[in-house]
DNA sequence: GCCGATCTTGTTATCGCTAACAATTACCGT
DNA sequence: ACGGTAATTGTTAGCGATAACAAGATCGGC
């Protein structure tokens, strides 16, 4: 990279350095089998010296297609989203692709489809949309066939293809955990309810209560913040019958546990709780929480390999992969006082 | 959007059907004032009726100009970065520009240069280097010339376009009102001194107690993490005279609480402490953290404003933003018991 | 040593757009 | 009505790459 910023160097600077047609130097780019090694050899020592570097403009120009990845997500700090859109960034870069962001403020169909939109025009080479709501499957239903697309966390019911986290599994787990632990049942403060995290997750969590014959409580309704979970906690601090409770997120735990700390019910003494996520901060928690860790690496991971096969090969059927989230146990849990 | 995808329509099939030269197409695009407006009503009409969209690349082709704009960050889901980041993304699709994020493992020279070189191969419009290290500073200096670029964060001593939080002066209204409260001394947890937030953020806190005629006690140093801020937390809680905390963030703040009430020292009553950053979570930790509030909102659309600016005018002079965060005040903080 | 097949390389057209210039039309004052 | 300027539109030429085809070089088998 040179100080002065002359116009960076085209293929037909590279060509006549080396000596050769610009079609040659677009072979040897390219890894064509049919180029001679020694010609080889001049033209990427032509690129070298030149410190030429092609154009991806002209390329997905010509091709229709870009190394681009689009990624869709909502604009959020929540550690969830946050961590999986870090984590195909990661991803993506390591496998020769950049990543064009859209975030939405919100989730509803005309924003995702005005972002989905707007990455189409870059002409995109796939699309990745982390759409766990039902709006956003939906603005997806009219997409352009031909698009690689991967939703992540979205309706396992749809045909396309998807990556998700097993959310039932891993409610079923902090649930199962909860009653071993010996609570008569488990309540559980979900998250919004148009969310399919926290469809299944409720899911998941009805599903064990009954599979072990204990009742099923009233379901909490918040929404993903620590605050909601405050609110929470400061109605099931006021019922003792309250021993156990599953937050379909850790942020959601936190508020839960100030919201006890404030009402005089000690965890895990008075109340255990589970919550979900793992983020970093979990164990650094009064008390440190015992929750449900989904593997957003290999979501991302499983995301982009999925993805990459689509744009290799047009024909790739739809497919689908679950990952199974682990849980975590700290001090949050006890057996009811 | 149609659902069988045939080529998407370009300009001369706009041109076509509203009876006029592709050329005038791009005008009316364009906004070039000299169309008829009879002719710019027909254009646009067909425009609406193809469901035209140009295409960026072809745009980027010819102008070597994109409506993208490059943002290069740390891989991390630390709320500070992360929540910068999404404010620029927002930021950014509000001005119309889409956003391509080279996120790097490292702030090593290396990565962020390849990160800046991946952008600069996209013909970005623009690039936001979120670059709070010196060797990513150092990285930017042998950019080409006339590449808008603003650093986030970066060393106020350079000469390039930045925006940036006053840390010294956060520091010192965490610091002062610590001294308010009638504490002799304040301690620091630092975050990496060779981050320019966390030598900024020392500074302040030292001058602010030397102008306090306060005695500086020695620096404890951690990295960003609340692993690290309770491995800090579990050192001063032996320490009796140690009665007053600055944590260099809040992930470190709530290790930092963790520790003391392992150790039976109670915030705020034996000991006082102060975060930064007021992630959400602050006012859900046990106790409510009073921190200090950065706007990354405000820091986000500075930094775009002034990207923007280079971007409409290239010999924009250098410009520089000085955000000042403000203390919140929550329950934290005590006089010395 | 000759012929067709295979390798290697070059030539030309093209992707969809904007820039620069050319051509046409409209409008003005006298 | 006339010349001249201004407003409007069209024409042509790229931007920098890949695709498709063409041509020349090389090779193997007989």
């Amino acid at each position: 990279m040179d100080v002065k910023a002359a116009r960076s160097p085209a293929m037909t600077d590279v060509a006549r350095l080396a000596g050769v047609s610009h079609q040659t130097v677009s072979r040897v780019l390219n890894d064509h089998p049919n180029v001679r090694e020694q010609t080889r050899l001049r033209v990427r020592a032509a690129i070298a010296e030149l410190g030429y570097r092609p154009n991806r403009a002209a390329r997905a120009l010509v091709t229709g297609r870009s190394q681009l990845i689009g990624i869709v997500a909502q604009n959020s700090t929540l550690y969830g989203p946050a961590s999986l859109l870090a984590a195909f960034e990661q991803a993506a870069a390591e496998a020769g692709f950049a990543v064009s962001v859209g975030s939405v403020g919100r989730l509803d169909r005309e924003s995702i489809a005005g972002a989905v939109e707007r990455h189409l025009d870059q002409r995109v080479a796939g699309l990745v949309v982390i759409a766990p709501v039902k709006s956003a499957d939906d603005a997806l239903e009219d997409m352009p066939a031909g698009v690689p697309l991967v939703t992540i966390d979205g309706d396992p019911q749809r045909s396309h293809t998807l990556v998700t986290v097993d959310q039932a599994v891993g409610a079923r787990a902090a649930t199962e955990h909860l009653l071993a632990a010996g609570h008569r049942t488990v309540w559980h403060i979900s998250g919004p309810v148009d969310w399919y995290d926290a469809a299944w997750r409720i899911e998941g969590w009805r599903r064990a209560l009954e599979d072990a014959g204990a009742e099923v409580p009233p379901l909490v309704t918040a929404d993903w913040s620590a605050s909601s979970g405050y609110d929470a906690g400061r109605m099931l601090a006021r019922m003792p019958e309250v021993t156990a409770v599953f937050a379909a997120n850790d942020h959601q735990a936190l508020g839960l546990l100030r919201a006890f700390s404030e009402h005089g019910r000690r965890v895990p003494h008075d109340v255990s709780v589970v919550g979900f996520d793992d983020v970093p901060e979990a164990a650094f928690f009064i008390p440190p929480l015992t929750t449900v860790r989904p593997d957003f690496d290999a979501v991302a991971q499983a995301g982009l390999g999925l993805l990459l096969a689509q744009i290799a090969d047009e024909a790739t059927p739809p497919n689908r992969i679950v990952i199974a989230p682990a849980l975590v146990e700290r001090a949050s849990v006890a057996p009811p006082g």
